[in-house]
DNA sequence: CCTTTTAGATGATGATAGTAATCTAAAAGG
DNA sequence: CCTTTTAGATTACTATCATCATCTAAAAGG
């Protein structure tokens, strides 16, 4: 079965880079590999590298369409606001904090899912550095989602956010993994988390 | 160089514990290898099986030990509330929430260096058996560590600083790993944050 | 002491990894 | 059509992994 039209190739580039989007969000990207990635596209691994220069590269371009995909479905919250009497931003922290969220990874934000990857990758590295832009592309969509609005409001939002999908996940009493989601519904559902005259702490 | 002490040989065992709770925080519980393990102990991969029944099992001893000494470390912020006006509630998070803390992930938190590792963990596996129980140990410790006082808003902080260290850590960009930081300090640092007249959500 | 036990070193086994060279037949392009 | 290009399969190379069998010499224990 050796040569495809060009057109047909791409979209086999594209369902590898989808494919691999996924596995490395439910399996972390270091357990991912190259021979498996190019076969949840239903091929072999021979044609890898006269698509992708490197297994890098590969998983830099899947955490890329990762939080693409996710920002992309933020900003249909927006746009249709619609659905109850729920506000786009309130819309989306019942979303984000549900068990559906909580059980499918793999569909799921990327920021929780990659953070520790990311954090581990030495600075520079592909991964790494899609991970900064994905993630500060994300801190801007939520913090334009209409409601909070101040920047400083949406890096905790987020930070809540993330470490509740993250710890509830992980464990594995599943009465202790609804008390995180519930713990930070709760949390930000708060009018607003009052300001607090500035804090003690040193400023880094 | 065969055979020890028997004292030598437990205080051998326990040098193997210890580097392993430090490598697997730093780079993942996947990514450190039985060799590793033994090498930072200075020994050779040999005697590996006669202390433990394999490589998952040394892992969950790791992560047990990690928390351990973690748990051990914010007990004794409780005991000794000196230093200066700070409340023990404010020391811990000042300490959690610090560059320091961020930049030495081997000697830091393991419920945020390792819950993505425990959640892609099957249940009932070692490994995220052991987080589950240190998990629950490190809510016990916070929920009690005087101020807040309520279950559901030491879950919420703790999902915040969580989230907030593991993007700090994630991110490539100094100046925008220091606005997580500083966000998180800001919002935990407020009176109370407002218990918040029910939430629209549903309960699961 | 002298026998038994055993901690640790050495080395083997079988699996899987990333990467690359080679081969093939079909698509591109004139 | 007929040549050139190339997507993908096959195969191979070198590492490294977890696990285990074997060996050794020193500690345990009487």
């Amino acid at each position: 079965m050796p040569r495809v039209s060009r057109a047909e190739a791409e979209r086999r580039r594209r369902q590898v880079i989808d494919s691999t989007a996924r596995l490395i969000r439910e399996k972390g990207a270091d357990q991912v590999s190259v021979p498996q990635a190019m076969a949840t596209a239903g091929l072999t691994h021979g044609g890898f590298y006269r698509h992708f220069a490197s297994k890098d590269d590969l998983v830099a371009q899947a955490l890329g369409a990762a939080f693409a995909e996710r920002r992309e479905a933020m900003d249909h919250l927006a746009d249709e606001p619609a659905a109850e009497g729920r506000t786009p931003r309130a819309e989306f922290l019942a979303r984000y904090l549900s068990t559906p969220h909580r059980d499918n990874p793999g569909q799921g934000c990327a920021a929780a899912a990659l953070a520790a990857d990311a954090a581990r990758a030495e600075p520079g590295t592909p991964l790494r550095t899609a991970f900064t832009a994905g993630l500060r592309d994300l801190v801007d969509g939520f913090q334009y989602l209409p409601d909070p609005a101040e920047r400083e409001a949406a890096l905790a939002d987020l930070s809540t956010l993330v470490g509740a999908l993250l710890l509830a996940r992980a464990s594995e009493d599943p009465a202790l993994s609804a008390e995180f989601l519930a713990a930070a519904r709760h949390r930000l559902s708060a009018p607003t988390p009052a300001p607090a005259a500035d804090a003690d702490a040193p400023s880094v």
